[in-house]
DNA sequence: ATGAAAGCGCTAACAA
DNA sequence: TTGTTAGCGCTTTCAT
């Protein structure tokens, strides 16, 4: 048992079934026990220094990892925190920047999943992937943008930008009111009267904040805010497309746009762009979020941003927490701030 | 059994195991075998439509849905596709990004894992993370940036910008080779002779690919690749930072400066400020990949451009046609081109 | 049409 | 110190 013919750990490695190396090929070729193994793998007290080390080495040489499913099935926790998604796009992504460099050399390893399959409106995804996940394989979750109520667990969750649900997760997101306001006001400053809005997603609190904030602001310059002047985008390019073109062909059009988005207001830019409407002589666009395509566009994209790295990282500090059973406010709340790029520009002088 | 009391549903839901809602659970309120909801719950065959209809009712009223870990655990497979990174940055997101758009409407789900703790050059975790999903978890693979000889395993993978491993997965890269020449020549015609190299990370393939390309650029302009003015950077923002500092420090020093990657014409950048060297005045730079923050960077990075979302998605059609049974090729090269931005300028005129 | 039972890979009592 | 055994939640024969 001192050492092991190289043709036995050929056959274990080119075994019929050589998908995976398991525990019971490690005990057979040790010639213990899977317990052994299993012991010696997790460090557990009361196996012999010499077959400790005697595993190790078919651990070793067979390339043997433990299954994270198994395992989990079994302990009931991994040291996995699951971010859920509704896809991988600009805004979930920089989310998953700031919390993965945020874990860096912490114990945990991430897990992102999307469970959306046809669309991140397929409403219930972080229902079914909370419930398909959780109690095993993850720890801990952070949700992103979930609209719809969470299954009750007992793990810890942490929601970014979600539905306002009185009884829902700890929950971070930015001041969408303030950033609002000042994207309101700031087109204000410019001069602008005839300011339009392509709202967000009515399922998620951020889009009616911002909503709300818009109108609040006109009202508070003495403008009535236009009927004909507010739209659905639902946060996306395509819907906002569609409807900007509709509200820029009226007789009587905004000559600037707040989009509850960066992606609307990408949108109302394709359409600016569609009717040869100059942006941003004949139409200042201002969007929300800041993702990184914002500073890409041409002419790059005037929007308020948010910290969306830092919120993920402050989430994922929560679930940490709550994991060790810390305390953890109900609601972290970040700033958000104008940046102003090339999109937005003084109110044309003419009608 | 026609209905169920709701305070039954109260006690399922609140019981002390809260966690999750097993299938006994929908077992028992539906008054059937664990077996038979396996069945309803999966469309099997041989179920009376009226018992199928009850338990169905049971699963919605609880909330139930099957726990991945325990399916794949048993089943064997699952219909997710994984990808493993060593972390969540610009690069790899990008790629997630184009596959998720790729993967929309198709019946899969995504799951990206992490499994680097300390940092994504510690080594092997693209082992680790194979051998602790595959087999269980996940349906097939594809791993970003693997440094090292993968496991032998029958789950398919396909691998992005991977180390030469002429026997590894099947991969998709970039055209490093025409796409280092292509920058090495434009900065020769902005007139530039001192050309320096920020090296990538030499355990994979395409930093070795650069740097020749590099040096070949120059040798066929007659130009002799000063030593001096190589570094190795690690394809990452700090240590670039570092080297550049040294190389520009030096009595001669170069008039422009070809990165490996972005995030090191990022530390190049800092070095730059740091020195008080003027960009593109005094040195242009120029990076590869372009990431979105190239983008955002003030000024703009030039860089050399490769189709990163496109790269993705073309590895989860080789996964899936993999899974399929298809026959894949054994590599897939997409083009890389330069995109002129603000970083680079003619050649200083004096020494 | 339904359920009992085995087993996926693993860990943790418990026995030896 | 080591191994035997039970069982995590689920699916799938195989009886009934």
């Amino acid at each position: 048992m001192t050492d092991l013919p190289l043709d036995e750990v050929a056959v274990a490695l080119d075994a019929p079934n050589a998908s995976r190396v398991t525990i019971h090929d490690v005990a057979r070729e040790a010639g213990v026990s899977v317990a052994t193994v299993s012991k010696v793998v997790n460090g557990r007290y009361g196996v012999a220094p010499a077959t400790a080390a005697q595993v190790m080495t078919v651990v070793e040489k067979l390339g043997y990892e433990s299954s994270i499913v198994a395992s989990s099935l079994r302990r009931g926790s991994t040291n996995v925190i699951g971010i859920l998604l509704g896809g991988f796009e600009p805004f979930s992504t920089e989310i998953l920047k700031g919390i993965s460099a945020h874990a860096l050399g912490r114990d945990y390893q991430l897990l992102a999943y999307s469970g959306a399959i046809a669309d991140d409106r397929e409403v219930g995804w972080e229902r079914r992937s909370v419930s398909r996940l959780a109690g095993t394989l993850i720890d801990g979750a952070i949700i992103v943008t979930p609209t719809v109520t969470l299954p009750r667990t007992k793990m810890p969750i942490v929601a970014i930008d979600p539905y306002h649900d009185p009884d829902g997760p700890p929950f971070v997101d930015c001041d969408s009111e303030a950033g609002a306001r000042a994207a309101t006001e700031y087109l204000l400053e410019l001069g602008h009267t005839k300011i339009g809005h392509i709202r967000g997603r009515l399922d998620l609190e951020s889009a009616l904040v911002r909503e709300r904030a818009w109108r609040q602001a006109l009202l508070d310059a003495g403008i009535d805010p236009n009927p004909a002047w507010i739209r659905d985008g639902g946060y996306r390019r395509e819907w906002a497309y569609e409807v900007a073109l509709e509200m820029l062909q009226q007789n009587d059009r905004p000559t600037a746009i707040f989009a509850a988005n960066d992606q609307s207001a990408f949108g109302v830019i394709d359409a600016a762009h569609e009717l040869g409407i100059m942006i941003p002589e004949q139409l200042s666009v201002i969007g929300f979020d800041d993702i990184p395509e914002a500073a890409m566009a041409e002419p790059r994209l005037t929007t308020v941003a948010q910290p969306l790295q830092e919120i993920g990282a402050k989430a994922f500090d929560m679930v940490i927490d709550m994991l060790k059973g810390k305390h953890v406010e109900q609601h972290i709340r970040v700033p958000a701030r104008v940046v102003k790029r090339g999109t937005t520009g003084p109110a044309p002088l003419a009608g």
